[in-house]
DNA sequence: CAAGGTTCTTACCGCGTGGTAAGTTTCTTC
DNA sequence: GAAGAAACTTACCACGCGGTAAGAACCTTG
């Protein structure tokens, strides 16, 4: 990774073109998912020929996963704040939804990715296994230390809050992308949380 | 529609493959969403050839809708039932998601498409709308009716809690699909509804 | 058994797909 | 300015797509 240590120089255009058809690829995921999007169109929208693609990344798969990771490496606004604890990483979610109220390519990409990756062999479908197993833990630890600071009202369990939680966001996700939600997805978060803190 | 009066006879056999073809066509979109389905491999799981497919559905999308028309005269198990009103109408969505539980063809074909729909060229695109809006209602109303029957806890905006259970349960079955839910659907659903009743 | 509609198949069409091979441009470095 | 690697393009490949045309099998009704 000698890329790393010097981005200036010779590497700078290849890392920018890089990104820029990973952006590219991303759109095009959002709108039509990951099967269903062709390399020309990624391509075209990045200004250049479909083997150009090709010569970053060697097959779409592997476009699929910078995606992915590109996404993750973007701050993973779909995670409780690292240094927050508690009750506070639990609210730091809401201020996740209204971030991605901004991010809509973000969202669109990942709701219909998430979906897809259902079947078994689809090529993210370990991706969004571990992603979620991670996240779902996270908030499920969340919910648990809020419980422990008296902070939980009676009769949340944390492994099902946690789940819970992570559902709701997603399928308002779904509702917002389709132009069906008339209150803020941060609301309905919110006033989730508070039915439970 | 006199095929509808007089079943037997010679009408038999057309209605029978129909059917045959239009569950396979949900296999099928289950597994790969609409996009990335093809005609041939639907015909092969129904036992034909693809333009056989076609003599019954003209185009593909055309098999789509049938699809989805499918599912609601099916029964449509994602609604409040139609007798029970306020908070029989919301625990019977906890019924819902369990009978969800036992038909997985079906909801792999919801989840895939109403991602894949949010899209607003997709020919789905409409249905989900509309879908969307009619069920985000029953549930509204359903809440309103609770409240005034004094079932609703304090500080729950029924137009909020509409959306928001149809959110959960949307979610839940992407976790559920991909095999990440430790707790059953209609348990999480419960214990959401339990919080708020 | 013939007539005739229903149902399905074989063969084809133009097109878009992911991926490859080879050559051309561009840019850096000596 | 020459050398050479990096970053592309043009041209191609085999394949699968949705849809069409025409004919063969089937099956009911006279």
């Amino acid at each position: 990774m000698a890329d790393q240590e010097a981005p200036d120089g010779r590497q700078r255009r290849g890392r920018d073109t890089r990104a820029l058809i990973v952006e590219s690829a991303m759109e095009q995921f959002a709108e039509s998912g990951y099967r269903a999007s062709s390399l020309r169109d990624i391509a075209a929208r990045a200004g250049m020929t479909h083997p150009g693609v090709l010569y970053h990344f060697p097959t779409k798969e592997a476009l699929l996963m910078a995606v992915l990771q590109r996404r993750d490496n973007l701050g993973s606004h779909e995670r409780p704040v690292r240094g927050a604890l508690g009750r506070d990483a639990l609210r730091s979610m809401v201020a996740a939804a209204a971030h991605n109220e901004t991010q809509r390519g973000l969202v669109e990409v990942f709701a219909v990715l998430s979906a897809e990756a259902t079947s078994a062999d689809h090529p993210a479908h370990d991706y969004f296994v571990e992603r979620y197993e991670s996240l779902c833990g996270s908030l499920v630890e969340a919910y648990e230390v809020a419980r422990d600071s008296g902070d939980l009202r009676e009769g949340i369990d944390p492994a099902i809050a946690g789940p819970q939680l992570i559902a709701l966001m997603d399928g308002l996700q779904v509702q917002w992308l389709l132009g069906t939600l008339t209150a803020p997805m941060a609301d309905i978060v919110s006033a989730h949380l508070a039915t439970q803190l």
